[in-house]
DNA sequence: GCAATCACG
DNA sequence: ACGTACGTGATTGCG
C-alpha cells in the first residue's frame, strides 16, 4: 500500500532552530536546524516506511495572501540569519537524502501541501501530513492524518477526524472557522477581540460556523454580542486568511513524490560534511564519518538527549516529586525594571530532567507546592540573576527564598569588568551546549515578543539546564581565585537584602514634589525669558550645539575648549566665560534648575510607584568593576546634595509611617583611611588615630607648618591632592582640577610623596604588582584584572596603573560597607528591631527608624559600620536623623 | 544609539 | 612626547 508523507518544510526548520541549541560544525556553520530537521525526518522514515515523501517550501517574500491583507504574517519577526543560512544546507541535504522538494512560485508550503493532500484524497490514497502549525488539521480526513509535532522536533500526535473530533467537537473543516474567530497572533490574523479557543469553541458548537455565528448574533447579548458585530468582517477576512488553498497548479506528478529510502553513497558524504556523527552511527553510515573530533560529537548528543517537559497541569503532581533534586532554576521575565516586570515562566532543572511551568500554571491553586518550594530558603537554588527574579515574583504575590549561587553574581566577581555575561557567554564560557540568543528567541527593542509555548519552553528550561553546569565550574574557579568567601558570606546574603531593600522602598512625598516642580518651572521660564532677550533670539537652551553658536559666534566669546563635535560649553568653560557675558551665569543657573527639574522632579514623580507611593530603586550588584553597587529606577545614589537648591530634594524623601524618623550614617573619609591601612603609611595612619582632619594634616604636612597656619586655600588643595592619591595621581589632572599650572601640580604630588612615603611606595608597588599577577586585589580578595597594564600604548597604560592604583582602595571601602550592611541586617534581625534599612550610597546608609528604637539605633549603627572590618586605623561612622533625607544631614 | 552634560560618592 | 583624574545613571538633542 503506497503511503505518502509531506512536510511543511518552512515550518519544521524553524521549530527544529528553536528547539536546538545552536551547534555550529567546525568551520563555524551553525547547523542546529539541520540537525534537528533530520533526525526527525528520520524517525518518520524508520516509523512511517513511506513509500512517497515531499517537503514543501514557501517560495518568495510575496504569496498570493497578500494581496487581500497586507498585515498577513506582518507581525512576525525576521528570520534570523543564523537560520536562514541553514536553507540551503537542509536543501541540499534532502537531495542526498533522496527526498523530493517542492517550491512553488507565490504559494506558500500549507497551500502546495493543501493541494497534493487533496488530489491524494480523491486518489484514495494515505497520507501523513507533518507540521508544528495547528492550521493543518483543517486538511484532516479519512485518508488523511496530521502529525502535529511537540516537544521540539521528534514527537507527533497524530490526528485524523476522530481525534479533532474528540479534542475539540469539530470536524476539519470548522477549524478554518476556529481561526476566524480566535485569530492567530504570530501569523497576524486578527479574527474577533476578545474571543480565544474557549469561546470561539462555545460558538461554533452553538452556531457551527463564522457565517453561523454571525447570523445569529441576535441570541446572544452584552459584550459578547458587540464585538461579534462590529468585528464581523474581521472575522469574515480572518477565515479567508486561515483558509488552505487546495488548487496550487501543480506540475508534479505521483511519480515525482516517490521515496525509494536512503542511500549511502549519497547520505554519508552528505551528513558527513555536516559533521552529524550521531546520524552516521543511527544509520549505520560511521564508516563516512570525518576524523574523529570528540567534544562536537558530545556536544552533539547531549544537546539531542535534554529532557525537557513542558508541564500542564495534570503534570504538576510529579513535578511535586521531583522538587527536591531541583537545584537550579530560571526565571524569565521581560523589560528591565525587575519591579515592573512581568514574569513569563520558570525553568526548573534536576541533574536529569528539565522543566517548564508557564508563569498562568504557576499562579493556580494547583501549583501551590511548588510555590513553597519557590520561597523556602532551606531548599538551596542556582540561578541566573536570582535577585531579579526574586522582585519579580515578589510582585505578583509569590515569595522567593534559598538562593545559594547566582552565576551572574559567580561571573561577576570572577571578571567584573566582563561586563554582565547572559547565559549563553557563560554556556559558552564553560565549553558547555549553548543556547539560542533571547534576541532570536524574542526579539529585540520594539520587536519583543513571546514565542510560543514549545519553543518558549525549550529555551528557559535549557537555561536552567545551563546554570547547572555553569555553578559546577564556578565553584572550583571561586576556589582557585580565594573569592569563596567572599562569595558565600558577602555577596550571596547581600543579594538578599538589597532584595529587601528595594521591595521595602523610600515613601516620597508626591504633593510636596510637585510644588518644588512648580517652584523651578517659574524660575526656569524667567530665566529662559531673559536668555533669549539678552542674545535677541530664541533657541534650543538644551542644545549645546545651537547654545554654542549663539555663545561663540553671535556673541563672540572667546572659545575655551572643544568636543568631538564642535564647542564645549560644560559647565566649566561656562565659568571661564562668565566675566566676558552676563548671559553666562544665567545660563549656568538654568542649567542648574533644568537639571533639577527634568532629573529629580519630573524623573522622580515617574518613579513613584502608584501600589505603594513609594520609589523602589534597583540595586545592581554586578555593573561597578571596583565591587561598587550602582541603582537604578531610580537612580537614588546621586540625590543632590552640594548645592543648597538640589539639596532641597531630599526633604521630599520621608518616613513611611506616622513617627518614624530617618536615620542616616556615613563612613568619615573611609577612602583615606582605607589607604592609610594598606599603604601603611605611618603619618597617615597616625593622623587618623588621632581623629584628625585629614585635609588640614595633610596641608600640615605638605606644606610645612602648623595647624593654625592652614588657611582654606591650602586646605582645598591639600584637600585635592588627597583625591588626586585616590584616583590614581597625574599632574595633569591636579593642575586640571585646582586651576593651576601643571609643573606646579607636579610640585605638590612630589612634596606630598616626600611626607607620605609609605602611600609613595604602595602605589610603586601596586603597579608592579599588576604587572606581575596580571590583576589587582581588595582586602577581601575582590579581583580586578588590568590587561591594558603592559599596553604600549602610553594612555591605556596609563589608565591601568591609575585603575591599579583606585580600584584596591575603592574596592576595599565597597567591600566594608558591603559588611556593615551583613552585619546589620543581621543585628536588626536578632534584636527584632522594626527599623528598616533602605538605601545604600557607597559610604552611607539610610533607615527608617521608629521612635521607640532611635536611641538603641543611634548607637547601634555606627557601631556595626565602625566595627564592620578590623583596619590599623579605626574607622568612624557619624549618624545623623530627622523628619526627612534632608534633615538627616 | 551615541555624545554631551551633570547629578552623586 | 604621549594627554587624564576613579566609579556610576538620567536626560536631552541629534544623525
Amino acid at each position: 500500500m503506497d503511503k505518502l508523507i509531506l512536510i511543511d518544510g518552512n515550518n519544521i526548520i524553524y521549530r527544529a532552530f528553536f528547539a536546538m541549541p545552536p551547534l555550529t560544525n567546525t568551520a563555524g556553520q551553525q547547523t542546529n536546524a539541520v540537525y534537528g530537521f533530520t533526525t526527525m525526518l528520520l524517525r518518520l522514515i524508520e516509523e512511517h516506511k513511506p513509500t512517497h515523501m515531499i517537503v514543501a517550501f514557501d517560495a518568495g517574500k510575496v504569496t498570493f495572501r497578500h494581496e487581500g491583507y497586507e498585515d498577513y504574517k506582518g507581525g512576525r519577526q525576521k528570520t534570523p540569519p543564523e537560520l536562514s543560512e541553514q536553507f540551503p544546507l537542509l536543501k541540499d541535504l534532502l537531495r542526498n537524502l533522496g527526498v523530493p522538494q517542492f517550491e512553488i512560485g507565490n504559494y506558500e508550503a500549507d497551500d502546495i501541501i493543501g493541494t497534493i493532500s487533496r488530489q491524494a484524497d480523491e486518489a484514495g490514497r494515505q497520507v501523513m501530513i507533518v507540521s508544528g502549525d495547528k492550521d493543518m488539521l483543517q486538511l484532516a480526513s479519512e485518508h488523511t492524518t496530521v502529525a502535529l509535532i511537540r516537544k521540539g522536533v521528534t514527537e507527533v500526535e497524530l490526528y485524523g477526524p476522530e481525534q479533532i473530533r474528540e479534542k475539540y467537537d469539530l470536524t476539519p473543516e470548522q477549524i478554518i472557522d476556529l481561526k476566524g474567530l480566535m485569530g492567530d497572533a504570530s501569523d497576524n490574523i486578527p479574527g474577533v477581540p476578545g474571543v480565544g479557543e474557549k469561546t470561539a469553541l462555545k460558538l461554533l458548537h452553538q452556531f457551527g460556523s463564522v457565517e453561523g455565528v454571525l447570523a445569529g448574533t441576535g441570541e446572544l447579548k452584552g459584550k459578547m454580542k458587540e464585538k461579534l458585530e462590529a468585528h464581523a468582517e474581521d472575522a469574515v477576512m480572518s477565515k479567508k486568511l486561515a483558509t488552505i488553498y487546495r488548487e496550487v497548479p501543480l506540475e508534479h506528478s505521483w511519480e515525482d513524490m516517490i521515496f525509494n529510502g536512503i542511500s549511502a553513497d549519497t547520505a554519508g558524504p552528505a551528513l558527513a560534511k555536516l559533521e552529524f556523527k550521531s546520524l552516521l552511527e543511527r544509520l549505520s553510515l560511521s564508516a563516512y564519518a570525518p576524523v574523529a573530533d570528540g567534544e562536537e560529537g558530545a556536544a552533539e548528543v547531549e544537546a539531542a538527549t535534554l529532557d525537557i517537559s513542558i508541564v500542564s497541569e495534570d503534570e504538576l503532581e510529579a513535578l511535586n516529586e521531583a522538587l527536591p533534586s531541583i537545584s537550579a532554576l530560571h526565571v524569565e521575565s521581560n523589560g528591565d525594571n525587575p519591579h515592573r516586570a512581568e514574569v513569563i515562566g520558570v525553568g526548573l532543572s534536576t541533574l536529569e530532567r528539565h522543566y517548564y511551568v508557564p508563569f498562568e500554571l504557576l499562579q493556580k491553586p494547583a501549583a501551590a507546592k511548588l510555590r513553597d518550594w519557590l520561597g523556602d530558603e532551606k531548599a538551596p537554588k542556582s540561578g541566573y540573576d536570582l535577585h531579579r527574579a526574586d522582585l519579580a515574583l515578589h510582585w505578583q504575590g509569590i515569595a522567593f527564598a534559598g538562593a545559594a549561587h547566582d552565576v551572574q553574581l559567580a561571573a561577576y566577581l570572577l571578571d567584573p569588568t566582563e561586563a554582565n555575561q547572559n547565559l549563553n557567554d557563560l554556556a559558552t564560557k564553560y565549553g558547555l551546549p549553548r543556547l539560542s540568543p533571547d534576541e532570536d528567541v524574542f526579539g529585540k527593542g520594539a520587536k519583543y515578543k513571546i514565542p510560543e509555548l514549545e519553543i518558549l519552553g525549550n529555551h528557559v528550561a535549557r537555561k536552567s539546564a545551563a546554570v547547572l553546569g555553569i555553578a559546577q565550574k564556578q565553584q572550583q574557579e571561586l576556589i582557585e581565585t580565594a573569592m569563596t568567601g567572599l562569595f558565600e558570606d558577602l555577596e550571596m546574603p547581600l543579594s538578599r537584602i538589597l532584595a529587601d531593600m528595594e521591595k521595602q522602598g523610600i515613601a516620597v512625598n508626591e504633593g510636596d514634589l510637585k510644588e518644588l516642580g512648580k517652584e523651578f518651572e517659574a524660575q526656569i521660564s524667567k530665566l529662559v525669558t531673559e536668555i533669549y532677550e539678552i542674545c535677541g533670539t530664541e533657541f534650543n537652551l538644551n542644545s549645546p550645539k545651537q547654545l554654542g553658536e549663539i555663545l561663540f559666534v553671535k556673541l563672540g566669546l572667546p572659545v575655551v575648549k572643544k568636543t568631538k563635535t564642535g564647542y564645549s560649553t560644560d559647565a566649566e568653560v561656562l565659568e571661564k566665560l562668565a566675566p566676558y557675558h552676563d548671559v553666562v551665569r544665567l545660563i549656568l543657573q538654568y542649567r542648574t534648575i533644568a537639571k533639577l527639574q527634568s532629573t529629580y522632579v519630573e524623573g522622580l514623580l515617574k518613579e513613584i510607584s502608584p501600589k505603594t507611593g513609594k520609589v523602589h530603586t534597583f540595586y545592581r550588584q554586578t555593573i561597578a568593576a571596583t565591587g561598587r553597587l550602582s541603582s537604578q529606577f531610580p537612580n537614588l545614589q546621586n540625590i543632590p546634595i552640594r548645592l543648597e537648591e538640589g539639596r532641597k530634594i531630599r526633604k521630599v524623601f520621608v518616613p513611611s509611617e506616622p513617627g518614624w524618623s530617618i536615620l542616616a550614617a556615613d563612613y568619615s573619609q573611609i577612602e583615606l583611611r582605607v589607604l592609610a591601612h594598606i599603604s601603611g603609611d605611618e603619618r597617615m595612619k597616625e593622623a587618623f588615630l588621632h581623629d584628625m582632619d585629614i585635609h588640614t594634616k595633610t596641608a600640615m604636612d605638605v606644606f610645612g607648618v602648623t595647624a593654625d597656619q592652614v588657611d582654606s586655600n591650602m586646605r582645598r588643595a591639600a584637600k585635592a591632592v588627597n583625591f588626586g592619591i585616590v584616583y590614581g595621581i597625574s599632574d595633569y589632572g591636579l593642575s586640571q582640577n585646582l586651576n593651576i599650572p601643571r609643573k606646579e601640580a607636579a610640585q605638590f604630588i612630589e612634596q606630598y610623596f616626600e611626607v607620605y612615603q609609605g602611600v609613595r611606595r604602595y602605589m610603586d608597588d601596586i603597579v608592579v604588582d599588576a604587572r606581575k599577577h596580571g590583576y589587582v586585589t581588595t582586602l577581601l580578595e575582590r579581583r580586578r584584572y588590568l590587561p591594558e597594564i603592559n599596553a604600549k600604548n602610553f594612555n591605556l597604560r596609563s589608565f591601568a596603573e591609575r585603575t591599579a592604583m583606585n580600584t584596591p582602595i575603592q574596592g576595599t571601602a565597597a567591600d566594608i560597607i558591603k559588611l556593615a550592611m551583613v552585619h546589620m541586617d543581621k543585628a536588626l534581625f536578632e534584636r527584632g528591631l522594626k527599623s528598616r534599612m533602605l538605601l545604600q550610597v557607597h559610604d552611607e546608609l539610610v533607615f527608617e527608624v521608629p521612635e521607640d528604637e532611635m536611641e538603641l539605633m543611634k548607637t547601634l549603627l555606627p557601631e556595626v559600620m565602625g566595627g564592620a572590618l578590623q583596619l590599623s586605623v579605626p574607622l568612624k561612622a557619624e549618624v545623623s536623623f530627622g523628619s526627612n533625607w534632608y534633615e538627616a544631614k
